[in-house]
DNA sequence: TCGGTTTCTGAAACCGGTTTCTGGAACCGG
DNA sequence: CCGGTTCCAGAAACCGGTTTCAGAAACCGA
């Protein structure tokens, strides 16, 4: 059986091929009231939809974003690919996911022409950036014919990036500490070729310093965002300095990892020791004790990407300028018993 | 500057169209080797990728599958998605993704449309079955011209159906609960309109009358999967039934909701009540206590059900017979200390 | 009444592949 | 040397839309 095609409409409706492509088009000039109507009718007593092969052939565009994703069986990403769709499909396009394994992979290229072989017409960049993992890209990305946006990125003027002020949330968590009385606070950092990591890092440093309270290499743990990671980092941690009475776990599953081994070592969250994450995973607010952590909304991040970039998207079609631009997204403190110190009011 | 189209590598390697197809369809036969390598070098020369749209608007496959899911916010979906990716990408495809946020629709035919529009050559069905927001679906399945698979469901004789059997790890954890030593033995389960609740549930029951426990329903609290459902859900349990000293809970963030619960209502976890989860997330290692759970692959059951839809798309290509089958994927426990009661060896 | 717009519509070209059909060349046994 | 396969390769039709171009009809002021 086969398809219904935009000539069976023609046909039913009594009218040119054309002329129902302009009603599909959603033209309002150019085509008779009545004779719109015929055509709408036609449609739907044959149920057709267009094919989008055929559409995308002529026209180039797809209606198809394709979005560049890793580590989906991380929190984050998982809700930054679902806002992501969300927009996506209220903005009337449809994903093409593709995942990387390796982030640190430099084979892009394979993986842009794909994209662009399925005239997909825009691409969203949802790899962390990972040692000099996006340099190819970057210097690529202004000669390529399709629009791409960057998520959790370092800024930079000729790109656009949707990114989360990790520094900014690196300050929250780390002036909370301070403000909570700790005196000696300890870092657990991830990976430090990761770009976002190395941002909380900085601000952790930078709040200290400008208190004066000590900030030294030695009380700094880098873990690789694992619970087990960040069991072993605080174990370190306090057993170079038994002194330390709180520390900024750069997110929540390694702060997981080190309320166990607090425990482990007979130190109590808060009272000996104030524990702060970064996240605000949902089961953060169970932890024993609950966790205080900054909160970064994922979703909101993959549905500002996608309506960045639609609007490049229709900027470029209509060949208006349309400088590159940097979206940054404000996390906030979710303050729970494991920092509480200072009683309220 | 327009895209180099198979015309041009045709004209660089001094063939024609027809054979430039040939070579890229992969036929050894009817091309000379000689002029196979002189396209070859061409389409390396030009950088040439074909058309997508152009391909599948002749051919009728796009090499796409359509992949429609649900709850990305959660571990178990994310590596679903995540191991779909995965084999769809080494099968050859690209996956399209569409994100269902109301489970219990049934407005699914302008769903399929869309993807039909879209020519993908098979579609992969990952929404939990939630009261009878299959029926539809299901039965409108063997007219459609597009093969289906369906991701967690239960299991009928003539569709594809791929699952974990959620009443086997039932079966795992009630019985494990028992050889514990439990003797009252509570259920804390999802909402009853979803089939893998009901599974567990049944299972819960069965392993429970299989030794003549009691497994009356005000032994039952119904949670909705989230870690607060499994607290009250457990406080309500305790306060009905003080003697209950173990508790199968039907997944891991209610399981962690529970922890707390007991944590308030003094009960020590395993000694005055034991504890098992359903997932095995990351995280659950590093509860206090790590919880026992079971684990299910749900990575592997993505890449299953892919590879079952490639054979299924493989058939239907050469009009060969394929009986719908369905696979089912063993989960096993993971003992941990929520659990702990009886000393191994 | 008449030339000039404006509005509406259809014929046909086009997008970039695949596939069918056709025919020449090479190879074969007789 | 000849009729019949088999191997190669090209011309052209086709997939299902969009878009250009041109023509018909309606409208308008002069």
């Amino acid at each position: 059986m086969p398809r219904t095609t935009i000539a069976d409409v023609a046909r039913v409706a009594g009218v040119s091929k054309a002329t129902v492509s302009r009603v599909l088009a959603g033209q309002t000039k150019y085509v008779r009231k009545e004779t719109r109507q015929r055509v709408l009718d036609a449609i739907t007593e044959l149920e057709y939809h267009p094919s989008n092969a055929a559409r995308s052939l002529k026209s180039k565009r797809s209606f198809t974003l394709g979005i560049v994703g890793y580590g989906l069986e991380y929190f984050g990403p998982s809700c930054t690919l679902s806002g992501v769709e969300q927009e996506a499909s209220t903005l009337g396009y449809t994903v093409l996911l593709h995942l990387i394994r390796q982030p640190e992979t430099n084979s892009v290229d394979q993986l842009l022409r794909k994209m662009q072989s399925r005239y997909v017409d825009g691409i969203i960049w949802a790899v962390p950036e990972i040692g000099n993992n996006h340099a190819w890209l970057k210097n690529k990305t202004p000669r390529l014919s399709v629009p791409i946006v960057f998520l959790s990125m370092e800024p930079q003027t000729d790109l656009f990036v949707v990114s989360v002020d990790n520094y900014s949330g690196g300050l929250l968590a780390t002036r909370h500490l301070i403000t909570q009385g700790c005196r000696n606070i300890g870092l657990i950092t991830g990976p430090m070729d990761w770009w976002e990591a190395r941002q909380r890092k900085l601000a952790w440093r930078e709040a200290l310093e400008s208190v004066g309270l000590p900030r030294q290499d030695s009380f700094i743990a880098e873990g690789n965002w694992s619970a087990n990671s960040g069991e072993s980092g605080l174990t370190q941690l306090l057993t170079k300095h038994p002194e330390i009475d709180g520390v900024f776990v750069c997110n929540d599953r390694m702060a997981l990892g080190t309320l166990r081994a607090a425990r482990r070592l007979g130190r109590r969250v808060p009272e000996d020791l104030a524990i702060v994450g970064f996240d605000d995973t949902p089961d953060a607010a169970y932890y024993c004790p609950p966790l205080t952590t900054v909160r970064q909304d994922m979703v909101e991040l993959g549905r500002r990407a996608v309506r960045e970039l639609g609007k490049v998207i229709e900027a470029s079609r209509g060949s208006e300028p349309f400088s590159p631009e940097t979206i940054i997204l404000q996390p906030e403190l979710a303050v729970r018993e494991s920092s509480r110190l200072v009683v309220a009011g």
